[in-house]
RNA sequence: GGAGGGGUGGCUGAGUGGUUGAAAGCGGCGGUCUUGAAAACCGUUGAGCGUUUGCGCGUUCCGGGGGUUCGAAUCCCUCCCCCUCCGCCA
């Protein structure tokens, strides 16, 4: 959600700024509302008045018993309720269409985000760790350890779900225990049990509604399964007025993910890299106007954390301004290496979003002694989606017959176990 | 799912149509007093929006939305949330 006043300073560094997003000019429009927006609340107000002055000289009269008089003031002021009626009705509707524009309009990206269409334009900040050769994909590694099981999961729900079983069952959440364990231990982030279920305002508050609804999951009875925690993790502080001391609050969960993956025909149809439903941890931080870019890098150290310890060589991507998500002001991504496939990729997303959402769900701060709040700003990113994780281990420690090595940091979450699939590993 | 009771400022809690954005208390902040602190006393203390260079002025908000009325925290409709009892249930 962008501030209309901010638009109206300089329209013309807005609608540049949008072009680099491939959105074409919209501030003139928008404008064109809120000066019908404000003339009418204007309107409004003064007839308000008008109203207000009359109504307490009504009440003076009937107070003195003087009916007569009462009644002449009632007179005079019976047109003023149709014109207030059609004021507040235009103010209205030219209000929540301009709501509805600015809704639907993504973020803007900071100055030092490399302008490009799409993901050949992105740019590698960083690398870490030596890619190795692999011949296996990871559905066929874990298929050929008889712990991956697509077949039975499509009978169960259909295409993009798996069945893990066994070793493979348990490495899942092992990812999940050492990711949150790390994150919570480490880096002072708070762990979090929540709802995936949730309303339509949540989903609003981060941005994934209106726009994008047909990415989504919803219950018969209007509930929407939340596409990942940053929903739910930043929704916390919606609505709210936080104390600048208690800044940055930093939150992480393991939740399971919903996606309908509608746009997604045909890509990635074999193995576990896209599902409808996947593990993930999320890192959200909530900070002051401040503190947004430097948290951005320190979160994305988090999530490299998790690679450095798993001992996956991953580069560091900053994505172009056509290639971020619509609330991004600023986003890299985290690709691991995957020898089966012989690429990079994408494992983790961190980005900063400004006050985009902060806006959206009304979350504010305020400095002790100050009257002003202000509009939090917000950051989201995965530390790491399990799912692609567990992909990465398996392409990355599979051995010569067909064995994985269960990653040193790993083994605690294990039971001590170092290889699965030999015997009854 | 059935029946009933509620949602008022940071908190507790009055207020059932007329200077009520809202009593009172607590908490917070400032001051008097004190070597300092406490106590006591005095003052002050909500969030938006519009307008203005600014002081300010205006306006809205008593869970959300709509309605009745010259006038709504107060009456009506609707939705949401919380609580109690019953039913069901991991």
């Amino acid at each position: 959600m962008h501030d209309i006043n901010a638009i109206r300073k300089d329209p013309d560094a807005f609608d540049a700024a949008m072009a680099t997003r491939g959105v074409s000019s919209c501030a003139a429009d928008m404008l064109v509302l809120d000066d019908k927006r404000r003339a009418a609340i204007a309107e409004a107000q003064d007839l308000q008045t008008r109203r207000n002055e009359a109504s307490k000289k009504i009440g003076q009269a009937k107070g003195q018993g003087d009916d007569a008089e009462a009644q002449r003031l009632m007179d005079e002021v019976a047109g003023l309720k149709e014109e207030l009626q059609k004021a507040e009705e235009v103010e209205r509707v030219t209000n929540a269409e301009l709501t509805e524009a600015l809704a639907a309009i993504p973020n803007l990206p900071l100055d030092d985000v490399p302008v490009g269409q799409d993901e050949d334009a992105n740019v590698e900040i960083r690398r870490h760790g030596k890619p190795r050769e692999g011949k296996a994909e990871h559905f066929e590694i874990g298929e050929a350890l008889g712990m991956m099981d697509f077949e039975t999961a499509a009978a169960l729900s259909g295409s993009r779900f798996v069945v893990l079983r066994d070793a493979l069952a348990r490495l899942d959440r092992a990812l999940g225990n050492f990711m949150i364990d790390l994150h919570i231990n480490e880096f002072g982030y708070r762990e979090t049990a929540l709802p995936v279920l949730v309303r339509d305002d949540a989903v609003y508050g981060t941005g994934q509604l209106p726009k994008f609804a047909e990415d989504l999951f919803r219950t018969e009875n209007g509930y929407w399964l939340t596409p990942t925690a940053e929903v739910t993790l930043t929704n916390l502080v919606r609505e709210q007025i936080t104390d600048a001391a208690a800044l940055p609050l930093r939150f992480t969960a393991l939740t399971q993910c919903f996606r309908s993956e509608a746009g997604a025909a045909g890509r990635d149809t074999r193995g576990m890299i896209r599902q409808h439903q996947f593990t993930k941890v999320e890192l959200v931080s909530i900070v002051d106007a401040e503190s947004g870019e430097a948290e951005l890098e320190r979160k994305t150290q988090c999530a490299e954390e998790v690679l450095k310890r798993l001992e996956l060589p991953y580069r560091v991507m900053q994505l172009c301004t056509g290639d971020m998500g619509f609330g991004a002001r600023k986003t890299y991504d985290l690709e691991v290496w995957l020898p089966g496939q012989n690429a990079y990729r994408e494992i983790s997303s961190v980005s900063y979003c400004g006050d985009f959402q902060g806006r959206r769900m009304n979350a504010r701060y305020r400095h002790e002694g100050e009257k002003q709040t202000h509009f939090v700003h917000t950051l989201n990113g995965s530390g790491l989606a399990v799912g692609r994780t567990l992909v990465a281990v398996l392409e990355n420690y599979v051995n010569e017959d067909g064995t994985v090595s269960v990653p040193e940091v790993l083994r605690p979450y294990m039971g001590g176990l170092e290889i699965i699939g030999e015997t009854n590993g």
